[in-house]
DNA sequence: CGTAATTTTGATCTTCTTCAATCCTCGTGG
DNA sequence: CCACGAGGATTGAAGAAGATCAAAATTACG
């Protein structure tokens, strides 16, 4: 059903990642590392995600840029975190899609959040010991991986982005809350349209859609599966219905949402929990 | 399937809550929270809490045991936070169980999480302007309503407090984890033998048990259906398979685990989430 | 070009829901 | 002390949503 072979990572970026740089040296070099191919996403994600909250100026932009210069080029199943494992580091995601998850004894895993670009995992790795779950890749991905020392002392220098950054910790909260509703009340469809909704929403500041409306989409059906707790032929099937409804297009690893009303009508989906109230658009 | 009749409060506690109290006044009056053996449950629910946690000290303590001592008699049903609605105090619950949850359209109600005699909702209200989701009793209960102002400055006077409650605070999102991993991938009765466990341990620093073993279980079948995602007439023959079984006896609202070992083991229950290892910071 | 991963399809079977009725429990008022 | 009523628990029968199994078609990718 699921295996876990992780792979290496390759080291990849403008600016070494050697020893600690100070705050104070801002490198005004390459600031975007990760637009090399992509013709208009010029934006730093984590930057992108972090502005929208609004709580966030230059100094702490600068930072960001920074140390977000260099990054690991991972690929798909590559483990940031395990179970059990201890947290001494914490990880950035420039791009890609991570997934937390856990596995039960009989082989079966649930998907317990999707860490997508620009996103960070994890604000309370900063605190708590070890792990409860694990944390991987299930595309390719960049990683900007900070250890536990640093990342503290970045925090201290810029309480601003440690407010922002604590922000998006409890968006994090709110989102579990969502899927729990999601996956103990809703049907099949509703579930998945809730799902593709909240994906959508969450990628707009950091994947500018191509001229035919897509964005990115490298979640499988399987991982699908996996996050709404059903089986993949369902979620195959439940998917075919929605694009027979004529709400959305997804082939080749892109999502079209082609009536967005009507798929947030039916998945009752209220994008509020996403930008909770400092964020007035 | 679930109407809401907010019933009223009644004033009830020892010392005034009128206006704000120094912490450094400290009334000794009767209030109950002072006994020492723990073979008994003198002590205040929310202070043994938090020193299960293991991060709080003799000032932390008197100043909980300060203001706790006014507190609500509330009847079930009693919301204490509304979906929409402004966030501008903190709620912790000396007695009762109280559950935040949410509603469909269709009127189904997904219940997100318990709050347990001890614990407090929640610590995000301090920064949220807005709660997401509703709060409510299930039971008659004892609460405790503090102002955001009051909160922040007992926060800002006692650093240990404040880092206990962050922690509880992680702790409730491991639990939205595992609670997400149980609806998503277990059995109906897995699922409901997980719940009984993680409810059993977190009642344990709070609610002793009797000379039978028993907790005290104020959650009818309604409200571990809409837990659980099940329906009331499954939750009902699934409780009768684990009584069947001879793991549980429930009745009269008082819970046994008669075979602790058998049932967690079905659950595949790790209770370390609720317990976590802090790090040095 | 060939192999692995992923998506799709059909058929069958299980779990759980729904509906509707009955029974029990417990607090309340007479 | 008993009768009453309401919320809660229990039961049975029937049906639906989704799981499972197995295989084929398609796509990704070295």
């Amino acid at each position: 059903m699921f295996q876990d072979h992780s792979s290496g990572a390759v080291e990849r970026g403008s600016c070494a990642a050697t020893s600690s740089h100070p705050i104070e040296h801002l490198p005004q070099k390459q600031v975007a590392p990760q637009a090399e191919h992509d013709e208009q996403a010029p934006l730093n994600p984590v930057v992108a995600r972090l502005k929208r909250l609004g709580m966030i100026g230059d100094k702490e932009t600068t930072a960001l840029e920074h140390f977000t210069c260099s990054a690991r080029a991972c690929a798909p199943n590559h483990t940031l975190f395990s179970e059990g494992g201890t947290c001494d580091h914490v990880c950035f995601l420039l791009e890609g899609v991570a997934c937390r998850y856990r596995m039960l004894a009989n082989g079966s895993r649930q998907i317990l959040g999707y860490i997508l670009p620009g996103e960070m995992c994890d604000l309370e790795f900063l605190t708590i010991g070890e792990s409860d779950h694990n944390v991987s890749l299930l595309t390719n991905g960049l990683v900007v991986k900070i250890s536990r020392a640093k990342m503290l002392g970045f925090l201290y220098a810029l309480p601003a982005l440690h407010q922002a950054l604590i922000a998006a910790a409890m968006i994090d909260k709110a989102i579990l809350r969502q899927w729990l509703l999601n996956i103990g009340q809703r049907s099949a469809s509703n579930r998945l349209s809730h799902l593709l909704c909240e994906i959508t929403v969450r990628m707009q500041d950091v994947a500018p859609k191509s001229p035919d409306g897509s964005i990115p989409f490298g979640i499988n059906q399987l991982a699908l599966a996996d996050t709404l707790g059903m089986s993949t032929v369902h979620v195959n099937r439940v998917l075919q219905d929605l694009r027979a409804a004529n709400l959305i297009v997804l082939r080749k690893r892109r999502l079209t949402i082609v009536d967005r009303d009507r798929l947030e009508a039916v998945a009752e989906f209220e994008p509020r929990y996403l930008r909770p109230r400092q964020s007035a658009g």
